[in-house]
DNA sequence: ACTATTTGATTGATAATGACTGATTTAGAT
DNA sequence: ATCTAAATCAGTCATTATCAATCAAATAGT
Protein backbone atom coordinates (compact mmCIF):
# COMPACT_ATOMS: atom_id res chain seq x y z
CA UNK A 1 0.00 0.00 0.00
CA UNK A 2 1.39 3.21 -0.75
CA UNK A 3 0.86 5.59 1.77
CA UNK A 4 1.95 9.17 0.19
CA UNK A 5 0.95 12.13 2.46
CA UNK A 6 1.30 15.76 2.28
CA UNK A 7 2.40 16.72 5.63
CA UNK A 8 3.37 16.20 9.28
CA UNK A 9 -0.13 17.11 10.12
CA UNK A 10 -1.18 14.63 7.17
CA UNK A 11 0.92 11.66 8.35
CA UNK A 12 0.11 11.80 12.12
CA UNK A 13 -3.69 11.38 10.81
CA UNK A 14 -2.76 8.27 9.73
CA UNK A 15 -0.63 7.50 12.70
CA UNK A 16 -3.19 7.86 14.24
CA UNK A 17 -5.85 5.56 12.80
CA UNK A 18 -3.04 3.17 12.66
CA UNK A 19 -2.88 3.51 16.18
CA UNK A 20 -6.78 2.85 16.36
CA UNK A 21 -6.56 -0.62 14.16
CA UNK A 22 -3.61 -1.91 16.19
CA UNK A 23 -4.01 -0.44 19.39
CA UNK A 24 -0.38 -0.02 19.59
CA UNK A 25 2.54 1.17 17.52
CA UNK A 26 6.33 0.84 17.71
CA UNK A 27 9.03 4.23 16.42
CA UNK A 28 9.86 1.38 14.30
CA UNK A 29 6.41 0.41 12.38
CA UNK A 30 5.90 4.10 11.62
CA UNK A 31 9.29 4.73 10.22
CA UNK A 32 9.00 1.41 7.94
CA UNK A 33 5.38 2.62 7.06
CA UNK A 34 5.88 6.19 6.48
CA UNK A 35 9.39 5.66 5.45
CA UNK A 36 10.78 8.67 7.95
CA UNK A 37 13.47 8.71 10.36
CA UNK A 38 12.67 7.98 13.68
CA UNK A 39 13.67 11.40 14.63
CA UNK A 40 11.10 12.51 12.65
CA UNK A 41 8.79 9.41 14.26
CA UNK A 42 8.95 10.39 17.73
CA UNK A 43 8.46 14.22 17.10
CA UNK A 44 5.33 13.16 15.44
CA UNK A 45 4.36 11.09 18.30
CA UNK A 46 5.20 13.57 20.92
CA UNK A 47 2.90 16.28 18.96
CA UNK A 48 0.24 13.99 19.40
CA UNK A 49 0.96 12.94 23.12
CA UNK A 50 1.29 16.43 23.67
CA UNK A 51 -2.44 17.00 22.02
CA UNK A 52 -3.67 14.11 23.80
CA UNK A 53 -4.57 12.13 21.03
CA UNK A 54 -2.53 8.97 22.01
CA UNK A 55 -0.12 7.90 25.55
CA UNK A 56 3.19 7.72 24.49
CA UNK A 57 4.92 4.73 25.57
CA UNK A 58 8.72 3.84 25.21
CA UNK A 59 9.64 2.42 22.34
CA UNK A 60 6.59 3.84 21.01
CA UNK A 61 2.75 4.65 21.66
CA UNK A 62 -0.51 2.80 22.78
CA UNK A 63 -4.18 4.11 22.44
CA UNK A 64 -5.91 6.22 24.84
CA UNK A 65 -8.48 4.34 27.27
CA UNK A 66 -11.11 6.16 26.05
CA UNK A 67 -10.70 6.59 22.33
CA UNK A 68 -12.46 9.51 20.58
CA UNK A 69 -14.60 7.92 18.07
CA UNK A 70 -13.37 8.01 14.56
CA UNK A 71 -15.41 9.83 11.40
CA UNK A 72 -17.08 7.32 9.47
CA UNK A 73 -17.29 9.01 6.14
CA UNK A 74 -14.43 10.27 5.05
CA UNK A 75 -11.64 7.69 5.11
CA UNK A 76 -12.84 5.33 2.79
CA UNK A 77 -13.50 8.40 0.43
CA UNK A 78 -10.26 8.34 -0.20
CA UNK A 79 -9.73 4.28 -1.26
CA UNK A 80 -10.37 2.98 -5.00
CA UNK A 81 -10.74 6.54 -5.57
CA UNK A 82 -9.51 5.65 -8.99
CA UNK A 83 -11.29 2.98 -9.52
CA UNK A 84 -14.45 5.06 -8.39
CA UNK A 85 -14.00 7.74 -10.91
CA UNK A 86 -14.17 5.01 -13.81
CA UNK A 87 -16.90 3.19 -12.87
CA UNK A 88 -19.00 6.12 -12.43
CA UNK A 89 -17.95 7.59 -15.59
CA UNK A 90 -18.88 4.21 -16.93
CA UNK A 91 -22.18 4.17 -15.45
CA UNK A 92 -23.13 7.78 -16.24
CA UNK A 93 -22.62 6.51 -19.44
CA UNK A 94 -25.68 3.91 -19.70
CA UNK A 95 -27.39 6.72 -19.20
CA UNK A 96 -29.59 7.82 -22.54
CA UNK A 97 -30.84 11.96 -22.90
CA UNK A 98 -34.28 11.99 -22.36
CA UNK A 99 -34.28 9.45 -19.00
CA UNK A 100 -35.28 10.06 -15.58
CA UNK A 101 -32.19 8.57 -13.28
CA UNK A 102 -32.15 7.99 -10.17
CA UNK A 103 -28.94 8.30 -7.82
CA UNK A 104 -28.32 6.94 -4.11
CA UNK A 105 -25.58 7.81 -2.09
CA UNK A 106 -22.22 6.51 -2.15
CA UNK A 107 -18.92 7.84 -3.15
CA UNK A 108 -18.69 6.07 -6.27
CA UNK A 109 -22.53 7.02 -7.42
CA UNK A 110 -21.09 10.82 -6.51
CA UNK A 111 -18.54 10.07 -9.12
CA UNK A 112 -21.40 9.42 -11.53
CA UNK A 113 -23.32 12.45 -10.58
CA UNK A 114 -20.04 13.95 -11.53
CA UNK A 115 -20.25 12.78 -14.94
CA UNK A 116 -23.41 13.22 -15.35
CA UNK A 117 -23.22 16.74 -15.11
CA UNK A 118 -22.85 18.79 -18.24
CA UNK A 119 -25.07 16.27 -20.18
CA UNK A 120 -28.52 17.66 -21.42
CA UNK A 121 -31.90 16.72 -20.97
CA UNK A 122 -32.15 14.56 -17.89
CA UNK A 123 -34.36 14.05 -14.72
CA UNK A 124 -32.28 13.17 -11.78
CA UNK A 125 -34.03 11.57 -8.89
CA UNK A 126 -31.71 11.41 -5.21
CA UNK A 127 -31.89 11.09 -2.00
CA UNK A 128 -27.90 11.98 -1.64
CA UNK A 129 -26.96 15.88 -0.33
CA UNK A 130 -23.95 15.63 -2.29
CA UNK A 131 -25.12 14.29 -5.23
CA UNK A 132 -28.07 17.56 -5.62
CA UNK A 133 -25.06 19.49 -4.60
CA UNK A 134 -22.76 18.13 -7.35
CA UNK A 135 -25.56 18.69 -10.19
CA UNK A 136 -26.99 22.06 -8.64
CA UNK A 137 -26.83 24.59 -11.57
CA UNK A 138 -26.36 22.27 -14.24
CA UNK A 139 -28.19 23.45 -17.35
CA UNK A 140 -30.64 21.27 -18.60
CA UNK A 141 -31.24 18.94 -15.76
CA UNK A 142 -33.77 18.65 -13.33
CA UNK A 143 -32.81 17.77 -10.50
CA UNK A 144 -35.53 16.41 -7.38
CA UNK A 145 -34.63 15.32 -3.81
CA UNK A 146 -36.67 13.11 -1.81
CA UNK A 147 -36.09 14.76 1.37
CA UNK A 148 -36.17 12.89 4.58
CA UNK A 149 -34.15 13.05 7.74
CA UNK A 150 -30.11 13.47 7.08
CA UNK A 151 -27.78 10.68 7.81
CA UNK A 152 -25.01 12.75 9.15
CA UNK A 153 -22.70 10.03 8.39
CA UNK A 154 -23.39 9.38 4.32
CA UNK A 155 -25.20 13.10 4.01
CA UNK A 156 -28.25 11.24 2.40
CA UNK A 157 -32.01 11.41 3.17
CA UNK A 158 -33.72 8.62 5.01
CA UNK A 159 -36.91 7.96 6.92
CA UNK A 160 -40.63 8.28 6.35
CA UNK A 161 -40.75 11.53 4.28
CA UNK A 162 -38.06 9.84 2.09
CA UNK A 163 -39.83 6.72 1.54
CA UNK A 164 -43.73 8.59 1.26
CA UNK A 165 -41.84 10.86 -1.59
CA UNK A 166 -40.41 7.62 -3.24
CA UNK A 167 -44.09 6.42 -3.67
CA UNK A 168 -44.68 9.51 -5.91
CA UNK A 169 -41.66 9.08 -8.44
CA UNK A 170 -40.29 6.62 -11.02
CA UNK A 171 -36.98 6.39 -12.50
CA UNK A 172 -35.91 4.72 -15.71
CA UNK A 173 -32.21 3.47 -14.36
CA UNK A 174 -31.71 3.43 -10.72
CA UNK A 175 -27.89 4.03 -10.09
CA UNK A 176 -26.87 2.74 -6.53
CA UNK A 177 -24.09 1.72 -4.81
CA UNK A 178 -23.64 -1.13 -1.97
CA UNK A 179 -21.82 -2.03 0.89
CA UNK A 180 -21.45 -5.89 -0.34
CA UNK A 181 -22.24 -8.29 -2.96
CA UNK A 182 -22.44 -12.18 -2.48
CA UNK A 183 -23.51 -14.50 -4.94
CA UNK A 184 -25.47 -15.76 -1.77
CA UNK A 185 -27.01 -13.43 -0.03
CA UNK A 186 -26.71 -10.19 -3.35
CA UNK A 187 -26.84 -7.05 -1.96
CA UNK A 188 -26.64 -6.37 2.10
CA UNK A 189 -25.96 -3.79 4.01
CA UNK A 190 -25.00 -2.70 7.81
CA UNK A 191 -27.57 0.62 8.67
CA UNK A 192 -31.34 -0.66 8.91
CA UNK A 193 -33.07 2.27 8.34
CA UNK A 194 -31.00 3.37 5.53
CA UNK A 195 -31.99 -0.38 4.48
CA UNK A 196 -35.84 0.29 4.39
CA UNK A 197 -35.33 3.01 2.39
CA UNK A 198 -33.49 1.78 -0.30
CA UNK A 199 -35.62 -1.29 -0.81
CA UNK A 200 -37.97 1.56 -2.00
CA UNK A 201 -35.50 2.73 -4.17
CA UNK A 202 -35.36 -0.21 -6.25
CA UNK A 203 -38.66 -0.44 -6.96
CA UNK A 204 -38.83 2.98 -8.52
CA UNK A 205 -36.20 2.29 -10.86
CA UNK A 206 -37.30 -0.06 -13.98
CA UNK A 207 -33.41 -1.00 -14.18
CA UNK A 208 -31.12 -1.16 -11.68
CA UNK A 209 -27.74 -0.45 -12.06
CA UNK A 210 -25.72 -1.24 -9.32
CA UNK A 211 -21.31 0.17 -8.79
CA UNK A 212 -19.13 -1.39 -7.01
CA UNK A 213 -15.63 -1.80 -7.16
CA UNK A 214 -13.60 -5.13 -6.36
CA UNK A 215 -13.33 -4.65 -2.67
CA UNK A 216 -17.00 -5.24 -2.41
CA UNK A 217 -17.45 -8.36 -4.06
CA UNK A 218 -17.41 -11.46 -2.54
CA UNK A 219 -18.85 -9.91 1.09
CA UNK A 220 -21.71 -9.28 3.09
CA UNK A 221 -22.88 -7.36 5.43
CA UNK A 222 -25.30 -8.02 8.10
CA UNK A 223 -28.91 -7.16 6.75
CA UNK A 224 -30.07 -8.27 3.68
CA UNK A 225 -31.27 -5.83 1.03
CA UNK A 226 -32.27 -7.79 -2.30
CA UNK A 227 -30.99 -11.14 -4.22
CA UNK A 228 -28.94 -10.87 -7.13
CA UNK A 229 -31.91 -11.53 -9.03
CA UNK A 230 -33.54 -7.52 -9.04
CA UNK A 231 -30.30 -6.42 -10.43
CA UNK A 232 -30.11 -5.52 -14.09
CA UNK A 233 -26.76 -4.16 -14.21
CA UNK A 234 -23.29 -4.60 -12.43
CA UNK A 235 -20.62 -1.93 -13.33
CA UNK A 236 -17.35 -2.26 -11.54
CA UNK A 237 -13.59 -2.46 -12.07
CA UNK A 238 -11.23 -4.75 -13.69
CA UNK A 239 -9.66 -6.34 -10.78
CA UNK A 240 -12.96 -7.81 -9.80
CA UNK A 241 -12.43 -11.86 -10.02
CA UNK A 242 -13.49 -13.04 -13.64
CA UNK A 243 -14.97 -16.38 -12.07
CA UNK A 244 -16.90 -14.18 -9.94
CA UNK A 245 -18.23 -11.99 -12.97
CA UNK A 246 -18.90 -14.96 -14.71
CA UNK A 247 -21.34 -16.69 -12.08
CA UNK A 248 -22.80 -13.20 -11.91
CA UNK A 249 -23.19 -13.42 -15.22
CA UNK A 250 -24.86 -17.21 -15.19
CA UNK A 251 -27.62 -15.36 -12.97
CA UNK A 252 -28.71 -12.70 -16.24
CA UNK A 253 -27.11 -10.07 -14.73
CA UNK A 254 -25.23 -7.84 -16.84
CA UNK A 255 -21.59 -6.59 -16.18
CA UNK A 256 -19.99 -3.65 -17.24
CA UNK A 257 -16.13 -3.07 -17.02
CA UNK A 258 -14.83 0.12 -16.42
CA UNK B 1 -8.33 15.96 -18.91
CA UNK B 2 -6.91 19.32 -20.73
CA UNK B 3 -8.69 21.61 -18.68
CA UNK B 4 -7.08 24.93 -20.40
CA UNK B 5 -8.67 27.74 -19.29
CA UNK B 6 -10.98 28.82 -15.62
CA UNK B 7 -11.22 31.36 -13.92
CA UNK B 8 -10.02 31.57 -10.64
CA UNK B 9 -12.91 30.96 -8.61
CA UNK B 10 -13.61 28.06 -10.85
CA UNK B 11 -10.44 26.23 -10.60
CA UNK B 12 -10.83 26.35 -6.68
CA UNK B 13 -14.16 24.58 -6.66
CA UNK B 14 -12.28 22.14 -8.84
CA UNK B 15 -9.21 22.06 -6.22
CA UNK B 16 -12.19 21.47 -3.57
CA UNK B 17 -13.44 18.58 -5.85
CA UNK B 18 -10.33 16.84 -5.87
CA UNK B 19 -9.21 17.68 -2.21
CA UNK B 20 -12.83 15.58 -1.21
CA UNK B 21 -11.94 12.66 -3.39
CA UNK B 22 -8.53 12.51 -2.37
CA UNK B 23 -8.82 13.88 1.36
CA UNK B 24 -5.22 15.64 0.65
CA UNK B 25 -3.91 17.54 -1.74
CA UNK B 26 -0.28 18.74 -2.23
CA UNK B 27 0.99 21.86 -3.83
CA UNK B 28 2.80 20.62 -6.42
CA UNK B 29 -0.21 18.48 -7.39
CA UNK B 30 -2.06 21.06 -8.00
CA UNK B 31 0.35 22.97 -9.92
CA UNK B 32 0.46 19.46 -12.16
CA UNK B 33 -3.25 19.03 -13.11
CA UNK B 34 -3.74 22.98 -13.26
CA UNK B 35 -0.76 24.37 -14.89
CA UNK B 36 -0.19 27.02 -12.54
CA UNK B 37 2.56 28.32 -10.54
CA UNK B 38 3.22 27.21 -6.99
CA UNK B 39 2.32 31.11 -6.00
CA UNK B 40 -1.40 30.75 -7.35
CA UNK B 41 -1.67 27.65 -6.20
CA UNK B 42 -0.87 28.72 -2.81
CA UNK B 43 -3.00 31.70 -2.86
CA UNK B 44 -5.85 29.12 -3.77
CA UNK B 45 -5.41 27.21 -0.83
CA UNK B 46 -5.00 30.18 1.57
CA UNK B 47 -8.28 31.84 -0.35
CA UNK B 48 -9.96 28.33 0.74
CA UNK B 49 -8.60 27.77 3.74
CA UNK B 50 -10.25 31.48 5.50
CA UNK B 51 -13.49 30.40 4.03
CA UNK B 52 -13.70 27.49 5.94
CA UNK B 53 -13.28 25.44 3.24
CA UNK B 54 -9.99 22.99 3.73
CA UNK B 55 -7.46 22.47 6.27
CA UNK B 56 -4.03 24.35 5.21
CA UNK B 57 -1.01 22.21 6.25
CA UNK B 58 2.30 22.95 5.04
CA UNK B 59 2.85 21.13 2.10
CA UNK B 60 -0.77 21.59 1.07
CA UNK B 61 -4.21 20.90 2.20
CA UNK B 62 -6.55 18.03 4.34
CA UNK B 63 -9.74 17.85 4.22
CA UNK B 64 -11.36 18.94 7.50
CA UNK B 65 -12.28 16.38 10.21
CA UNK B 66 -16.06 17.61 9.96
CA UNK B 67 -16.54 18.43 5.76
CA UNK B 68 -19.57 19.38 4.68
CA UNK B 69 -19.90 18.05 0.74
CA UNK B 70 -19.12 20.58 -1.55
CA UNK B 71 -21.49 22.66 -2.44
CA UNK B 72 -22.15 24.99 -5.33
CA UNK B 73 -21.81 28.75 -5.18
CA UNK B 74 -24.11 31.46 -4.20
CA UNK B 75 -23.99 34.91 -6.13
CA UNK B 76 -25.49 37.70 -5.45
CA UNK B 77 -24.22 37.28 -1.72
CA UNK B 78 -22.75 40.45 -1.26
CA UNK B 79 -25.57 42.90 -0.85
CA UNK B 80 -26.71 44.12 2.51
CA UNK B 81 -24.17 41.43 4.24
CA UNK B 82 -24.03 43.65 6.87
CA UNK B 83 -27.65 43.73 7.30
CA UNK B 84 -28.37 40.17 6.70
CA UNK B 85 -26.06 38.84 9.16
CA UNK B 86 -27.37 40.58 12.36
CA UNK B 87 -31.18 40.03 11.24
CA UNK B 88 -30.17 36.18 10.78
CA UNK B 89 -28.54 36.13 14.08
CA UNK B 90 -31.59 38.25 15.81
CA UNK B 91 -33.86 35.66 14.39
CA UNK B 92 -32.05 32.59 15.70
CA UNK B 93 -31.97 34.28 19.36
CA UNK B 94 -35.53 33.85 18.99
CA UNK B 95 -35.08 30.21 18.78
CA UNK B 96 -35.56 28.41 21.89
CA UNK B 97 -34.02 24.95 22.81
CA UNK B 98 -35.66 21.97 22.04
CA UNK B 99 -37.86 23.54 19.40
CA UNK B 100 -38.28 22.76 16.00
CA UNK B 101 -38.31 25.74 13.59
CA UNK B 102 -38.40 25.77 10.09
CA UNK B 103 -36.06 27.93 7.61
CA UNK B 104 -37.05 28.81 4.50
CA UNK B 105 -35.18 30.03 1.54
CA UNK B 106 -33.16 33.24 0.83
CA UNK B 107 -29.87 34.31 1.83
CA UNK B 108 -31.18 36.08 4.92
CA UNK B 109 -32.65 33.15 6.44
CA UNK B 110 -29.40 31.29 5.71
CA UNK B 111 -27.79 33.79 7.94
CA UNK B 112 -30.56 32.86 10.34
CA UNK B 113 -29.26 29.08 9.95
CA UNK B 114 -25.30 29.64 9.86
CA UNK B 115 -26.01 31.57 13.66
CA UNK B 116 -27.89 28.09 14.49
CA UNK B 117 -24.60 26.03 13.90
CA UNK B 118 -23.66 25.42 17.43
CA UNK B 119 -27.10 25.78 19.28
CA UNK B 120 -28.02 22.15 20.55
CA UNK B 121 -31.40 20.09 21.00
CA UNK B 122 -32.91 21.54 17.51
CA UNK B 123 -35.01 19.84 15.13
CA UNK B 124 -34.64 21.92 11.64
CA UNK B 125 -37.03 21.78 8.93
CA UNK B 126 -36.32 23.13 5.50
CA UNK B 127 -36.33 23.54 2.07
CA UNK B 128 -33.29 25.18 0.89
CA UNK B 129 -30.46 23.36 -0.21
CA UNK B 130 -27.88 25.91 0.98
CA UNK B 131 -29.47 25.80 4.78
CA UNK B 132 -29.22 22.16 4.81
CA UNK B 133 -25.52 22.82 3.62
CA UNK B 134 -25.00 24.96 6.72
CA UNK B 135 -26.23 22.96 8.81
CA UNK B 136 -25.33 19.37 8.29
CA UNK B 137 -22.76 17.98 10.56
CA UNK B 138 -23.72 20.17 12.83
CA UNK B 139 -23.71 18.58 16.65
CA UNK B 140 -26.81 17.80 18.51
CA UNK B 141 -29.25 19.46 15.18
CA UNK B 142 -31.60 16.99 13.19
CA UNK B 143 -32.07 18.22 9.69
CA UNK B 144 -34.82 17.23 7.69
CA UNK B 145 -35.54 18.15 4.63
CA UNK B 146 -38.61 18.71 2.36
CA UNK B 147 -37.11 17.37 -0.96
CA UNK B 148 -39.03 18.41 -4.01
CA UNK B 149 -37.94 19.74 -7.90
CA UNK B 150 -34.84 22.17 -7.01
CA UNK B 151 -35.67 25.38 -8.18
CA UNK B 152 -32.25 26.42 -9.48
CA UNK B 153 -32.41 30.36 -9.01
CA UNK B 154 -32.87 29.69 -5.36
CA UNK B 155 -31.54 26.18 -4.68
CA UNK B 156 -34.78 25.45 -2.79
CA UNK B 157 -37.11 22.90 -3.13
CA UNK B 158 -40.84 23.44 -4.34
CA UNK B 159 -43.06 21.63 -5.90
CA UNK B 160 -46.09 18.79 -5.11
CA UNK B 161 -43.53 16.89 -3.64
CA UNK B 162 -42.43 19.37 -0.95
CA UNK B 163 -46.02 20.08 -0.43
CA UNK B 164 -46.57 16.48 0.23
CA UNK B 165 -43.76 16.35 2.54
CA UNK B 166 -45.20 19.85 4.28
CA UNK B 167 -48.41 18.38 5.22
CA UNK B 168 -46.51 15.62 7.50
CA UNK B 169 -44.68 18.36 9.56
CA UNK B 170 -45.12 21.12 12.08
CA UNK B 171 -42.47 23.29 13.68
CA UNK B 172 -42.87 25.72 16.33
CA UNK B 173 -41.30 28.37 14.36
CA UNK B 174 -41.16 29.34 10.78
CA UNK B 175 -38.17 31.62 9.25
CA UNK B 176 -39.07 32.78 6.18
CA UNK B 177 -37.64 35.69 3.98
CA UNK B 178 -39.56 37.62 1.50
CA UNK B 179 -39.29 39.57 -1.51
CA UNK B 180 -41.91 42.47 -0.84
CA UNK B 181 -43.59 43.51 2.40
CA UNK B 182 -46.65 46.01 2.03
CA UNK B 183 -49.27 47.71 4.80
CA UNK B 184 -51.98 47.06 1.79
CA UNK B 185 -50.83 43.88 0.40
CA UNK B 186 -49.06 41.92 2.91
CA UNK B 187 -46.34 39.55 1.69
CA UNK B 188 -46.41 39.60 -1.84
CA UNK B 189 -43.88 37.11 -4.12
CA UNK B 190 -43.16 37.09 -7.89
CA UNK B 191 -42.98 33.55 -8.91
CA UNK B 192 -46.37 31.85 -8.55
CA UNK B 193 -45.03 28.09 -8.31
CA UNK B 194 -42.95 28.75 -5.26
CA UNK B 195 -46.04 30.69 -4.14
CA UNK B 196 -47.89 27.58 -3.37
CA UNK B 197 -45.38 25.90 -1.68
CA UNK B 198 -44.71 29.00 0.57
CA UNK B 199 -48.40 28.91 1.60
CA UNK B 200 -48.18 25.39 2.52
CA UNK B 201 -45.22 26.50 4.84
CA UNK B 202 -46.81 29.40 6.23
CA UNK B 203 -49.13 26.63 7.93
CA UNK B 204 -46.90 24.60 9.34
CA UNK B 205 -45.24 26.92 11.42
CA UNK B 206 -47.55 27.81 15.08
CA UNK B 207 -45.55 31.17 14.85
CA UNK B 208 -44.16 32.85 11.62
CA UNK B 209 -40.73 34.73 11.59
CA UNK B 210 -40.28 37.01 8.97
CA UNK B 211 -36.80 38.25 8.23
CA UNK B 212 -36.47 41.20 6.47
CA UNK B 213 -34.08 44.18 5.88
CA UNK B 214 -35.22 47.62 5.29
CA UNK B 215 -35.50 47.23 1.12
CA UNK B 216 -38.21 45.07 1.16
CA UNK B 217 -40.62 47.38 3.16
CA UNK B 218 -42.92 49.17 1.59
CA UNK B 219 -43.08 47.60 -1.73
CA UNK B 220 -45.31 44.72 -3.52
CA UNK B 221 -44.88 42.08 -6.22
CA UNK B 222 -47.40 40.48 -8.28
CA UNK B 223 -48.56 37.28 -6.75
CA UNK B 224 -50.26 37.79 -2.88
CA UNK B 225 -48.88 35.04 -0.52
CA UNK B 226 -50.44 36.33 3.02
CA UNK B 227 -51.70 39.23 4.67
CA UNK B 228 -49.63 41.04 7.67
CA UNK B 229 -52.03 39.68 9.85
CA UNK B 230 -50.51 35.77 9.25
CA UNK B 231 -47.27 37.37 10.58
CA UNK B 232 -46.79 36.89 14.15
CA UNK B 233 -42.58 38.84 14.04
CA UNK B 234 -40.58 40.57 11.72
CA UNK B 235 -36.97 40.95 12.06
CA UNK B 236 -35.39 43.51 10.42
CA UNK B 237 -32.47 46.50 10.62
CA UNK B 238 -32.65 49.49 11.84
CA UNK B 239 -32.74 51.33 8.88
CA UNK B 240 -36.53 50.41 8.40
CA UNK B 241 -38.70 54.05 8.67
CA UNK B 242 -40.14 53.86 12.21
CA UNK B 243 -43.81 54.91 10.87
CA UNK B 244 -43.84 52.03 8.54
CA UNK B 245 -42.63 49.64 11.66
CA UNK B 246 -45.63 51.19 14.09
CA UNK B 247 -48.34 50.45 11.29
CA UNK B 248 -47.02 46.98 11.41
CA UNK B 249 -47.32 47.30 15.46
CA UNK B 250 -50.46 48.51 15.18
CA UNK B 251 -51.33 45.54 13.38
CA UNK B 252 -50.53 42.98 15.65
CA UNK B 253 -47.21 42.18 14.81
CA UNK B 254 -44.23 41.82 16.91
CA UNK B 255 -40.86 44.06 15.44
CA UNK B 256 -37.32 43.09 16.12
CA UNK B 257 -34.94 45.18 15.29
CA UNK B 258 -31.51 44.00 14.80
C1' DA C 1 -7.68 52.96 -23.78
C1' DC C 2 -7.47 52.61 -19.05
C1' DT C 3 -7.84 50.35 -14.60
C1' DA C 4 -8.31 46.45 -11.55
C1' DT C 5 -7.32 41.89 -10.95
C1' DT C 6 -4.74 37.79 -11.51
C1' DT C 7 -0.64 35.55 -12.22
C1' DG C 8 4.35 34.12 -12.06
C1' DA C 9 9.01 34.96 -10.58
C1' DT C 10 12.11 36.32 -6.90
C1' DT C 11 13.41 36.96 -2.35
C1' DG C 12 14.62 36.18 2.52
C1' DA C 13 12.32 33.83 6.27
C1' DT C 14 10.51 29.73 8.40
C1' DA C 15 9.42 25.02 9.26
C1' DA C 16 10.36 20.10 8.67
C1' DT C 17 13.50 16.60 8.31
C1' DG C 18 17.48 13.44 9.00
C1' DA C 19 21.97 12.58 10.94
C1' DC C 20 24.49 12.78 14.90
C1' DT C 21 25.49 13.16 19.87
C1' DG C 22 25.43 11.89 24.59
C1' DA C 23 22.06 10.70 28.18
C1' DT C 24 18.67 7.54 29.92
C1' DT C 25 16.11 3.41 30.29
C1' DT C 26 15.41 -1.46 29.86
C1' DA C 27 16.58 -6.39 29.87
C1' DG C 28 19.46 -10.01 30.73
C1' DA C 29 23.52 -12.08 32.99
C1' DT C 30 26.09 -12.75 36.91
C1' DA D 1 21.37 -6.66 43.98
C1' DT D 2 24.77 -5.11 40.50
C1' DC D 3 26.64 -4.74 36.14
C1' DT D 4 26.58 -4.43 31.16
C1' DA D 5 24.93 -4.06 26.53
C1' DA D 6 21.40 -2.82 23.65
C1' DA D 7 17.67 -0.02 22.78
C1' DT D 8 15.44 4.22 23.17
C1' DC D 9 15.48 8.81 24.02
C1' DA D 10 16.07 14.19 23.98
C1' DG D 11 18.80 17.66 22.09
C1' DT D 12 21.66 20.06 18.51
C1' DC D 13 22.74 21.19 13.91
C1' DA D 14 22.94 21.34 8.82
C1' DT D 15 20.11 20.60 4.86
C1' DT D 16 16.12 20.87 2.35
C1' DA D 17 11.39 22.10 1.28
C1' DT D 18 7.94 25.24 1.91
C1' DC D 19 6.30 29.62 2.87
C1' DA D 20 4.82 34.81 2.95
C1' DA D 21 5.85 39.05 0.85
C1' DT D 22 6.93 41.81 -2.92
C1' DC D 23 6.87 43.35 -7.58
C1' DA D 24 6.41 43.24 -12.50
C1' DA D 25 4.02 41.23 -16.32
C1' DA D 26 -0.15 39.49 -18.13
C1' DT D 27 -4.96 39.32 -18.33
C1' DA D 28 -9.73 40.61 -17.80
C1' DG D 29 -13.21 44.08 -17.31
C1' DT D 30 -15.12 48.58 -18.31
Amino acid sequence: METSFVSGTDRQQQILQQLERQQRLSVADICGTFNISEATARRDLESLASQGQLRRVRGGAIVLVQAPPEQPILQRQSEQTEEKVRIGQAAAALVQPGETVFLGSGTTVLEAARALRGRRDLTVLTNSMPVVNALAGAEDITIICLGGMLRESEFSFIGHITEQALTEVRADKALIGTRAISLEYGLTSEYLPETMTDRLILKVGQEIVVLADHTKFGRAATVRLAPLESIHTIVTDQQTPPDFLAAVRARGVQVVLS
